[in-house]
DNA sequence: TAGATTGTTAATCGATTAACAATC
DNA sequence: TAGATTGTTAATCGATTAACAATC
């Protein structure tokens, strides 16, 4: 794909741009460099201004960009100005963890409901109700929620897509560590803690000298 | 760089292709193609070929691979034969919720003690122990443990990372929204679940017509 | 103005895939 | 054997970085 196609790591990286300016705002910071960016992400300025290119981001030829009007223009596209409604199925450990996560709540990322097919953590009257999965369809067409997280050990993931799917969720974060097949067309994220940490443990017993000193020239944290 | 240094991405789809091998495995299944393992995992038969030769790992000019040497020569490669040990660091939201991880558990990826700044949180009595900050340095030496898994909030990560760092730890799983500034070589694997499903957000409510069919094809799930 | 920074095109780099000889 | 699969080298593809004209 040329780059049309929008690029998930141009995304990503939006998303942290957003980060670092929402840290340079609350610090006062107005002015902002490309090469400040780069260096706050980890990638070359050119990267920057290529990504702000394909948002159709624009700033001054001399003056780089104005931290608050890069954030509203980032937000806009991320579509940081209307909450964000996400549905949790399976009420385990990291489920129910995420149920009350800060950073979601800071991202206006906001949990609407759980679903759980145990009886005894079904709980319709807590603060985010957890609901039994036969209201699962009922409830993502009430509330037109699009993005569920997929929380359920590996042997029922499958199943579970195919019940959200048919729900009428469009975007699923799934945190079971295997391929899922859609039956219909949807977009899926996979975050699979086991391979990341089990990733982690290759390296640190790999290394043999010191690795490279891990670039570190930051020029906003 | 070429791949002699080694690659990421290897040592990631390493961990599938096991997990793939463990279901073969149990479901009696005795001989694979890199071809089943290609579609599985969601890449071609070369690829898989590919990081096999970079890991050594050789099979039969016709027969393929069987299924268990396989499985135990990425055991091998991944050092699944020992516990992993690892430690926490701020139970809060995912902190806690990863200390009986169950996806840890069946990795033999084993959390030997959580840390946090609260008294209240503090219980050395504990299955697994959550111990004050300062006991962190003596912990880490006594129990030779090399990996922790960073989960505080984003205004107190850098400084924790210094602190486990300066403690003796070699690898990180940070979970803080942010690039982390190591003050010795380690190794850092981010994960950033707030920037995962905004991303999602955003693949939703950009698409247009359906997507590419998501790639389906399994041999085995 | 001179110096510095953007926006964009060209070059580089690395990772994935295709192709094919070797061989079981 | 003939057909099929591995292991590896060559080709492709895409993403990142360098370079530079435009310009404030």
């Amino acid at each position: 794909m040329p780059d049309v196609v929008t690029n998930k790591n141009a995304v990503i990286r939006l998303s942290k741009y957003k980060n670092v300016l929402r840290r340079m705002h609350s610090r006062g910071v107005v002015r902002v460099y490309s090469s400040n960016l780069g260096n706050a992400v980890g990638v070359k300025a050119s990267q920057v201004r290529k990504d702000f290119s394909f948002f159709k981001i624009t700033g001054n030829k001399k003056g780089g960009y104005i931290v608050d009007d890069l954030l509203s223009m980032i937000h806009s596209i991320l579509g940081k100005n209307s909450l964000q409604k996400a549905i949790i199925i399976g009420c385990g450990n990291i489920g129910s963890a995420l149920m009350n996560y800060r950073e979601f709540q800071r991202e206006r990322i906001t949990i609407v409901a759980g679903f759980d097919t145990d009886e005894g953590k079904i709980d319709p009257a807590r603060d985010i109700p957890i609901l039994p999965m036969s209201e699962l369809k009922p409830f993502v067409r009430e509330h037109r929620v699009k993005v569920g997280i997929l929380a359920v050990p590996e042997s029922a993931a499958q199943d579970v897509l195919d019940t959200m799917l048919a729900a009428g969720v469009e975007g699923i974060l799934n945190f079971a560590p295997l391929r899922l097949v859609p039956s219909s067309p949807c977009v899926i994220n996979n975050v699979n803690l086991a391979v990341e940490i089990e990733n982690l443990f290759y390296f640190v017993n790999h290394r043999e000298y010191d690795p490279l000193p891990t670039a570190s020239d930051e020029d906003y944290g």
